[in-house]
DNA sequence: TATTATTGTATCATTTTGATACAATAATAA
DNA sequence: TTATTATTGTATCAAAATGATACAATAATA
């Protein structure tokens, strides 16, 4: 997360990046038919926050914000959209961030440039759980998957952030297409349907999903998976592009 | 603008502002059958830019687009929109500034906060054309409107900022149903009509688009306007609520 | 070989959208 | 006064999209 936390050691004096502005980071995954949010953990002080991280002087924001995910998840090729700015005087709080550096023994005064007031340009990513390797920051020491329905307390305004990023990806689910970021290379059109369901929040007529999906053309049938089960076997998809 | 542009003087040391972050509004307005920007001209300089302003160290960034809006525009309650950040490095481009600055006559050395790296927020905002009044800032000397296809060439990247908003109001046009901030209080369907096609840069069915817009029961009836020529009167509608 | 669960697709009903037709004006011209 | 004109509001029918149901085709197990 940013607000200060998780900032590299290295710039902890502030040189080299931009004051006052930091991005955080939603990364979504999906497994076992559920939404699962990546969130750090600084146990001493018994903190949790987004993952985030400062940008610096020479840096674009978005590729801040690339590699951010790239730190936390070890993944390059993955689905980020900008989707708001939290700038809010309000949300502001620099306490959580104190207990951290008193936690972790790191000098500080109160001029200190991560005491400061920053906004966050707050961003979602969608990633391939099974790909993912979570990784803590230099400050954090756990990072790991949360079900969407389990996450603990958060510091300052993150919990609104998540609420905000999960309404964007539903809007943008039909009309981005990007539902299919967060399977594997190749899925069953009922894995796909759950992506959408557990997004959505709702239940899909599956005859319905399926004829919709295999109608925008961006499907690939690769082969039958035999489940080991007593019924048809599925066909494996994989996308290939948009539609024409 | 921002970007260093259109600062208020009072603050020109920098003082009580935050650095490297300033807001950009893509301000629209409808008039003869044509979409309209607001920009700011620095006829010292020759320079043109979007209105834009910076955030008070202790403001909402939300509010910071506000105030620009209203300082600009005259107008209180408008619909505003905060769309994207514009964080590129390659972006940053202290000259015009520069200029304006010389033409000016402030005084200013190469470290001026002005001059530092920026990255804007962004806003478009949808007024009634009719009752605003622009005004210029303190370092710009003319503001007015500009139709889309006539926008003078503009500092820095603010040509793809306006596109930018133009492709995020198409999207949201539906869904938002945020066309009508761009009519004044009562409107002929023909009104309507005419500020989606040119949103949407197509022609769209009349009887269909009047059914749509109807049977969103967002719209009362209020009374025939009589145009004056030779045939039906037609009704003029206020906006009412969200459908229920 | 029957049973079971699930998949892929066909079919029909319902709803939404697209396209056209037409009566109802409000002004002007004859 | 009475056609003529341009537009508006709505009805109507066709076409397309969506919702709901049915059912045959498996792949494993009993």
């Amino acid at each position: 997360m940013a607000d200060g936390y998780g900032y590299d050691k290295r710039a902890a004096d502030g040189k080299g990046f931009m004051h006052g502005i930091a991005i955080d980071a939603v990364i979504f995954g999906f497994h076992d038919r559920q939404l699962k949010v990546l969130l750090l953990e600084y146990s001493l002080a018994g903190i949790f926050a987004l993952p985030g991280g400062f940008i610096r002087e020479t840096e674009n924001v978005n590729d801040a914000a690339l590699r951010v995910v790239r730190e936390r998840t070890g993944l390059g090729n993955i689905f980020l959209d900008q989707f708001y700015v939290f700038g809010d005087y309000g949300r502001f709080d620099n306490r959580p961030l104190k207990a951290i550096m008193q936690a972790g023994g790191t000098a500080f005064d109160e001029n200190h440039w991560l005491l400061q007031r920053f906004i966050t340009v707050d961003y979602y990513a969608l990633v391939d759980f099974t790909k993912a390797v979570p990784a803590p920051d230099e400050e954090s020491d756990i990072c790991r998957w949360y079900d969407l329905d389990t996450i603990p307390p958060l510091i300052q305004d993150h919990k609104q952030i998540i609420a905000k990023a999960l309404s964007t990806l539903q809007d943008g689910l039909d009309k981005k297409l990007i539902g299919f970021n967060l399977l594997p290379d190749t899925f069953t059109m009922a894995d796909l349907q759950a992506v959408y369901e557990t997004i959505l929040g709702k239940k899909l007529q599956r005859t319905v999903f399926q004829r919709k999906m295999l109608g925008l053309g961006i499907l690939q049938r690769i082969a039958k998976k035999h489940t080991g089960r007593a019924h048809k076997a599925p066909y494996l998809y994989r996308f290939v592009s948009q539609p024409a």
